[in-house]
DNA sequence: ACTAACCTGTAA
DNA sequence: TTACAGGTTAGT
């Protein structure tokens, strides 16, 4: 479910209720949600301790414990971590519970994806796909030319570059289309085919457009929530995810779909070249 | 490079 | 009943 502005809204929404707060108890509810470390379990690593700071790093989130531990948050479709100021009772799909000395913090995953696991802090970007993990679309390691060289080696179509996340951290389906309309790519171009004129076309609008969903604080189509359970905007402002069948914003031609990757692509064959 | 798998819910 | 859903990975 949530992309790079979904996640980077939740660390947010997080960051307010849960620095300095310590983790006096947690209760799992399906185990295969949590992994520990070693011999140590997720439940024996995180108890007791401390949350110092919580970051992002392209879709995952990092909460950082102190003694150097970090948990390793992804959502993948239906996760969600809920913040309550008092004791809830779980719910259907909720598999783990936080309880520190002010509320609790619920992760709650309806198709089950998502996973956290406890690590080393200092393990915890060489772990699984963040060692791999492309550069933050937003920060300064974000190069045009490098950007540029990795994609005259893809021999993949430019949406389905967009989607590896070893090349650029945090794109997902909705902000990939909405990339490409902005750009005005057609999102079955090989990526290696693009001039430098549309790669610099591609490479801004990457970054107006992941900019203006954590403006938005994200897109809810339907389950994404931040951790205080309030829905985003985006959806509201998007130009073609989801908008198969109606006319484009821009020129008023029906937009089309297409399968890309497994994936539903929306575009329109007027201003997307 | 494409598909199935992991899951459940909702809408067609 | 079938198709599809903000993701990733392990298989052909």
């Amino acid at each position: 479910m949530p992309e790079l502005p979904e996640v980077e809204t939740i660390c947010r929404s997080l960051t307010e209720h849960l620095i300095g707060q310590t983790i006096q108890q947690i209760q799992v509810y399906w185990p295969f949600a949590v992994t520990g470390w070693a011999d140590m379990s997720f439940v024996e690593i995180a108890s007791g301790k401390k949350i110092i700071a919580i970051d992002r790093r392209g879709k995952y989130l990092l909460i950082h414990l102190q003694q150097g531990w970090t948990l390793i948050v992804h959502l993948r479709m239906t996760g969600r971590l809920n913040y309550y100021p008092a004791a809830m009772n779980p719910m259907k799909h909720t598999h783990v519970v936080f309880c520190f000395d002010q509320g609790e913090l619920h992760y709650h995953d309806t198709r089950k994806f998502g996973r956290l696991q406890a690590v080393p802090t200092d393990e915890a970007l060489n772990t699984g796909a963040l060692a791999r993990m492309g550069p933050e679309p937003l920060s300064e390691d974000f190069r045009f030319e490098i950007f540029t060289a990795a994609l005259q080696k893809k021999k993949v179509k430019i949406k389905t570059a967009l989607l590896d996340q070893s090349l650029i951290a945090g794109i997902g389906n909705i902000y990939a289309d909405e990339v490409l309309f902005t750009a005005g790519i057609f999102p079955e171009r090989q990526a290696a085919s693009l001039s430098e004129t549309e790669i610099q076309k591609l490479f801004t609008a990457i970054r107006t457009v992941l900019q203006a969903g954590i403006i938005a604080r994200g897109t809810s189509f339907r389950d994404y929530r931040d951790a205080n359970g309030e829905k985003g905007d985006f959806q509201n402002q998007v130009q073609v995810y989801g908008r198969t069948g109606l006319s484009c914003r821009r020129c008023g031609k029906t937009l089309e779909k297409l399968r890309i990757n497994g994936r539903t692509t929306v575009y329109c064959r007027v201003c997307q070249k």
